[in-house]
DNA sequence: AAAATTTAATTAAACGTTTGTTTAAGTCAA
DNA sequence: TTGACTTAAACAAACGTTTAATTAAATTTT
């Protein structure tokens, strides 16, 4: 029926976005993916630019969850919580990197520059619930004194770095040409790793 | 005459690739912005694809320097010679940060995945300096035990995540509508100083 | 040094494609 | 028979590129 359809054609619609930029992705390629009509997207959307929209209103509702819970856990010290944040951003962040890099690319550009501010708020409530973490780690002195706007941006600039450009990453991790990151779960591991380490170092007293 | 009109023409195409990507900046867009005739771009560098090729041939000389000097200074360790990296990197990126914006969209995409490696490999220098500063301060134990790629991907990665998009960036670190992040002394001290901080955790002992 | 000739630079116009979008006719179930 | 869905075809506009004619500069010949 209907909200199949558009999820389907939402679906295809990312895959291509993804590889070829929103510019790079026509209209024809999208409906040749999703394997309907060209006609369908318009009638369904209204025009290209606002089926991206319907894409980053339907994705980014993933995307504004289960931190708070984290917050609240009474049973987690403030180091516990970051690294549950670590753990969850990085799962989030992988398993929707394809989104994950539309919405970057997006950023980059001063085209549509008026849904950036929708696609910033998706992250509004993470960066407070982080901010406020941090900040109450200090206030019982178990963690040093850091600034901490930019100790978010070193968290989640880690995870970007790898994550949005595959030849990049497999240059700086040193992988062969058959190595994909985003199913790896080694891969995985050895960036949550390192990412606590990081943190730990920089966030702990001694 | 020829070579300042072609060095004019690429900057007019760098300007207008950082804003609108490869395919939303049109030949029509840059041959205006660079005040000369369409046919011109094409007499010049044969297609606007190859024109890209230039600019990026141009420009990546300019980051193919200076690290290794750093490397060979014998009258730091290698923790002022990891400070000194910071330094260099940060402002090399940001007084070229457009030119930057640039190629990671394109890393970012599939399309003309054959320039990938040409522009990977301008890091290629930089991180195998990086890492032998990294692994020299380990065999000395003045740092501790990290990972050497993950460490230089926090690096990087903290500065892309402020220098790749704009809106992302004044949402992050809190900054009103007319902050610009790309000229703003006290921003860049601030940015070099977390980083600093945060490497100095995370390789010294205790 | 001037004139003649060749080469390079520049232009407006046109090329054939591809673009996003619309139309108008058609199908099918309710 | 209504209304939502689906289609092939057509739309004008924009795209990257090429053409052919013209001007400017450089080189060679007188």
């Amino acid at each position: 029926m209907s909200i199949d359809k558009k999820e389907h054609i939402v679906s295809a619609a990312i895959e291509l976005f993804a590889e070829n930029g929103f510019e790079g992705t026509s209209v024809r390629d999208i409906a040749a993916s999703a394997g309907v009509n060209i006609a369908m997207i318009n009638y369904y959307f209204g025009s290209k630019e606002k089926l991206f929209e319907a894409m980053v209103e339907e994705k980014s509702t993933f995307f504004r969850e289960k931190l708070e819970e984290i917050l609240q856990d009474g049973t987690k010290n403030e180091l516990a919580k970051i690294d549950a944040i670590i753990d969850n951003y990085v799962n989030r962040l992988m398993s929707q990197h394809k989104y994950h890099r539309v919405i970057h690319q997006e950023l980059m550009l001063k085209q549509r520059e008026g849904l950036h501010d929708s696609i910033v708020a998706t992250f509004a409530k993470n960066k407070a619930v982080m901010k406020s973490i941090l900040e109450q780690g200090m206030k019982k002195k178990i963690f040093r004194k850091v600034d901490p706007e930019f100790t978010i941006v070193t968290m989640i600039g880690t995870i970007n770095q790898v994550l949005l450009s595959k030849p990049m990453c497999k240059f700086l991790v040193d992988k062969g040409e058959d190595f994909d990151p985003y199913t790896d779960e080694v891969f995985k591991k050895r960036l949550v790793t390192h990412i606590k380490q990081v943190m730990h170092a920089h966030l702990l007293n001694k």
